[in-house]
DNA sequence: ACGCCTTTTTGCAGTGCCTGCAAAGTTGCG
DNA sequence: CGCAACTTTGCAGGCACTGCAAAAAGGCGT
């Protein structure tokens, strides 16, 4: 069913890169694709509450107790995160120039780690119908942003000389993720497309919302 | 050791409207206000990892089945979130005249939720303690709030005239929330510090967050 | 006060998530 | 090969959460 050599990415993630060092290190890449990808699928047939991890596992041939090495909950299985794309995202961010302002650098940086998100379509059509078919996935993906908020809120917040709960620095970071939000809500929309929407959304984001609407 | 008669609105809510009818609306919501009192109140000392169900259920003189009753897991119980809170929001949004552009009907149906939360400047505390203290609840409050979210956003493309996933409302929706946000992580403010970071996140909201920086 | 209906509480039994621990199996390297 | 580091696995167990049916309690008319 699962081909493994097919990207992984999880939602918020991108495809690993590609440079594999050891024959264990290539191990692990696949074994995560693998459960992400066995998670996914089933939960799009037989819904949240109808897939066991117990199944999950078995479909990617490892046992229960190992899922656990790779996620911490189902649910993060079927999102595909991990720490590490976290942590590429807050580099993107570290590697703009010092003297962009915080909503260009973070544009910039979301933008390239959206871009992969949105190329394959198949994939992008399954997601949309977990997340829709499935309310608490919503929460759970919200639950899992919660993190890389935090962390964005935290990098902003020091590009800008303030401490970590400036009110401008929380705005910042967490509407920057609401574009991508929604961005990732919409579906049938080509890759084109959901670039282009997510272009329209920083514009808003930084002209202002006050004249939204009629 | 908890007050019964103590205001019990949750994160998202307000004190429950005094107007109980029967005896069996007053003990409902007498028992509601127990659980999430003691949810709160041992998290707080013990860590949410160190309270079980059955402590809290037994804090509030009632079986832990009974406590499922109420609050569908141990976090909601902490959050004090109720789905009659979320409702009230929505009233709010509702009421307001249909012309005045989202955003302000937005700031103005969150304002008035806002005011009791930030009331109790007790209870804030503690609730930012355990937000903070526990990783995990943040999770569980940002999954919390999608329902709400989801609703908003429902509502606010329905006064645009547009649909569901319609990317303004997304924005509109989304970003109306990170304002709350924004001002609930705000530790050591008076209530009307409060009040000012809130009319301060949706002025900026509303001018754009282009020119925040440097 | 009494009985009747509706709502709420409770106990029970069960499923499944998730964890720590220690044994067994793999990989990397000299 | 042989040792060290790491990963997988099984096992035992705690706890969250659910459905079901019996018991308790509130509401209400007579």
């Amino acid at each position: 069913m699962s081909d493994a050599s097919a990207p992984t990415g999880g939602i918020l993630t991108e495809e690993q890169d590609a440079d594999a060092c050891g024959l264990r290190e290539r191990k692990k890449r696949r074994t995560r694709g693998l459960l992400h990808r066995a998670a996914l699928q089933l939960v799009a047939q037989e819904g949240l509450a109808g897939v066991t991890v117990e199944r999950i596992a078995a479909e990617a041939d490892v046992s229960p107790r190992t899922f656990f090495n790779y996620f911490p909950t189902k649910e993060a299985a079927v999102l595909g995160t991990t720490p590490e794309s976290v942590d590429r995202i807050i580099d993107r961010l570290a590697t703009r120039p010092a003297d962009e302002p915080p909503l260009a650098s973070l544009r910039a940086a979301l933008r390239e780690t959206l871009t992969p998100l949105l190329s394959d379509p198949e994939l992008r059509a399954t997601r949309r119908a977990v997340l829709q078919q499935n309310p608490s996935m919503t929460d759970a993906l919200l639950g899992a942003t919660a993190g890389l908020e935090r962390r964005l809120r935290a990098a902003v917040a020091a590009r800008m000389g303030r401490d970590a709960d400036d009110p401008d620095a929380v705005l910042l970071a967490g509407t920057a993720l609401v574009a991508v939000r929604a961005v990732l809500v919409g579906g049938g929309l080509s890759a084109d497309e959901a670039h282009e929407r997510f272009e329209h959304c920083f514009d808003v984001l930084a002209g202002g919302l006050g004249d939204l609407g009629r």
